[in-house]
DNA sequence: ACATCTATTTATAATTT
DNA sequence: TAAATTATAAATAGATG
């Protein structure tokens, strides 16, 4: 009945990656656990799930391991240690750009926020139900992906600014 | 005639322990590996051994994960920022991940979201005209920001975030 | 979607080479 | 000292509830 292949190449199946990826994820970490226990080690372990979700493990803790490892590489490598004062205004200035770029976002919002009040679809979502409220954001990403490839069929030069918008709007995003 | 017991706790014999911390090391770096093909995640494992010793695996490579984690870091946690050394790992982080969310992009648009094909709000889009397509565009940005904030007047538990994209840069933690 | 079960594969502790 | 062997424990893919 139970035919058991392992073939170690990308499952396609959404759904039967994501299982393999919760139960090997869990195995993982445990076997990290023991491992620590066993012999005594500092181990961390970070992992970014496809979808961009992390999940960590660490003994005696995430970050000790991670800084001590940091603190290493640094040592290690010492050209990064150089660079590290020009480096750093160049970060300093991307973050500004960024807070920049977030404050100009939430003025256009409010902005347009009162403009486009009343269209067919943007009905009273507080009368919803939570489940309904949940359904309608599912289906909010899916609806997404083909908003932006219509899009890009009708213009496909790429001065489609709202595309930019609808991907800082719904897509996953760790840079805010 | 092999005696084989499974014990759970500190190996004392100096000898056993090296040779169980050598197999068991490479066992988790294989799983590991397994993991990032199978799953297409990336994973980064810190591993110091009892003698102070570092030994790394890492997919794609263990510095992107680290300091793709130390990103998220800071944001959750910002006194971090202020340490100088990192600065160029996040500023390098920074580019890296403006590369792969255009690549990530790119996939998200190639596929297709055909699961919840007949919500009453699904219409074809593809009939509108361009003009349509991006006043209800520009007008989900609203929306989107209204479906969070009912969402989380309804349940202001942690539960909500989890259930909308943008918002997974919150990490889960285990601690062995 | 989540937990449990089970056949099978995989990891590994002790031993041998 | 380290690599291969082997018996057994542990992990897990697929099925089931």
């Amino acid at each position: 009945m139970d035919k058991v292949k392992i073939p170690i190449k990308k499952i396609e199946n959404p759904n039967k990656r994501q299982v393999c990826f919760s139960k090997r994820k869990m195995g993982i970490f445990k076997k990290a656990s023991e491992l620590s226990i066993m012999c005594g080690t500092e181990i961390a372990i970070i992992v970014f799930s496809s979808a961009g979700k992390a999940f960590t493990f660490g003994s005696p803790n995430i970050d000790f391991v991670v800084d001590k490892y940091q603190n290493i590489s640094v040592h290690i490598n010492d050209k990064k240690v150089h660079k590290s004062w020009r480096s750093e205004q160049q970060y300093n200035f991307i973050l500004r750009e960024l807070d920049a770029e977030k404050k100009h976002t939430e003025m256009l919002k409010i902005q347009e926020g009162n403009k486009q009040a009343d269209s067919w679809w943007r009905r009273n979502i507080e009368d919803l139900e939570l489940h309904q409220l949940r359904e309608f954001n599912d289906s909010l990403k899916g609806l997404k992906e083909r908003i932006v490839k219509v899009l890009q069929e009708k213009e496909p030069s790429d001065k489609v600014p709202n595309e930019i918008e609808a991907e800082q709007l719904l897509s996953t995003s760790y840079m805010g």
